[in-house]
DNA sequence: AGGGTTGTGTATCTTTTGATACCGTTGCAA
DNA sequence: TTGCAACGGTATCAAAAGATACACAACCCT
């Protein structure tokens, strides 16, 4: 399969054959690995990023306590740099690759606006985002908000166990502390709960859901 | 003045005529009172709302604790219902007017893909409306999760110190329990806690910051 | 094998927040 | 005037969450 091919594949999720086309003139393809940042709270965006493969863990950081805002996967562009691109702004956020072999497209920011005007179907495109990650927000947002701590970390394994599609999870409980805006030991000690509640099974760096 | 005249100028925040004349020629102006329901959540969404003046309040909710997402004022339109009409979706939160004479003009859900090709002023208005949003509920996110009660208190009187344009601010403690989705009692112990640091002086239903 | 790093279990203590309950006040309307 | 609803003060109690500290195990590297 050739090149050109290949990467038109990667792009199934824009429908419209001429962006497509347009998206692989003007990208740059990049890898990155693990624990590559992709953004920083502060700095200017000139560029928007498309994750072909992979993840990228947007949050927000306070000293050392994090909280997750959501996840860039597959297909999907961040809204925040979007509209910090399109507006010239500064990230209010950070942006980490969360795994290996992630491939991302890159954009000049400049292009944005004019793709507005050529093309409908990246506005379908961006108002969908928009629209996604919207709902994500809230969704945490309400969790924070509204549920103690023990029913989030319930949810974050459900989930996560869905996205895996594994009853096996591999996180350290200092991570999850880090998704949810909490501490180790209280990750910890709820986890100890479950466990004693036949809910769970731990190991080290592995939660079993029953 | 002519009421076609009047009318324009209150859309002074879009720039480009033609879409101003759109607006007039398509929107329908509502008239809303104080606690007027615009949506609730789980509402398909049909119309998209653009406020001309007052202010609409878009909460969550669950049992009886609510928390403020934002505000929809003067010239802004509501992004959550902006991107519930786009997609033909169902509203994820309340939306609640919070000042008496509030006026909001109506549009068609269908009209807002046609504008987007036809008006690149429209784009960039919606674009700005999802970065003001984004923002204001990163906001309020990183105050949930990092700061206590007390913080955002303060914060809470301090903003709408400036947005009212005076050091006196009229509002019970129940209602800012609801903006920061806390209790009454909460509100009031921490009221009290300032009154006592001579930071605030109390009066029934209104609070005078020094 | 030794040493550093990461991950986990747990105890103790404090602070923060929430829940409940009860009372007094103010303002308004019947 | 009486009665009611909204508002606010406060006390008591309980639960949730955070801070700190320490021990130990697993893992990795040399």
């Amino acid at each position: 399969m050739s090149n050109h091919q290949d990467f038109l594949n990667k792009l199934s999720f824009i429908k419209d054959a001429s962006l497509k086309e347009e998206l692989f003139q003007q990208g740059q393809l990049l890898l990155f690995k693990k624990g590559d940042v992709i953004v920083k709270t502060g700095q200017y965006v000139r560029f928007l990023p498309i994750v072909l493969n992979g993840a990228i863990r947007v949050y927000q950081q306070k000293d050392d306590r994090e909280i997750s805002l959501y996840y860039v996967r597959k297909g999907e562009t961040c809204t925040m740099s979007l509209a910090a691109a399109y507006f010239n702004n500064k990230s209010v956020s950070h942006g980490v690759v969360m795994e290996e072999e992630t491939e991302v497209l890159i954009f000049p920011a400049e292009l944005i606006s004019s793709w507005q005007l050529k093309y409908p179907s990246w506005n379908q495109y961006v108002l969908q985002m928009f629209r996604k990650r919207y709902d994500e927000l809230i969704n945490s947002f309400e969790g924070v908000v509204f549920e103690h701590i023990n029913v989030r970390v319930l949810e974050y394994l459900k989930r996560k166990s869905l996205i895996e599609e594994s009853r096996i999870i591999n996180i350290s409980h200092q991570n999850i502390a880090k998704e949810l805006g909490t501490t180790r030991v209280v990750v910890s000690r709820i986890l100890k709960q479950f466990e004693k509640e036949k809910k769970i099974k731990l190991l080290r760096g592995q939660i079993e859901i029953k």
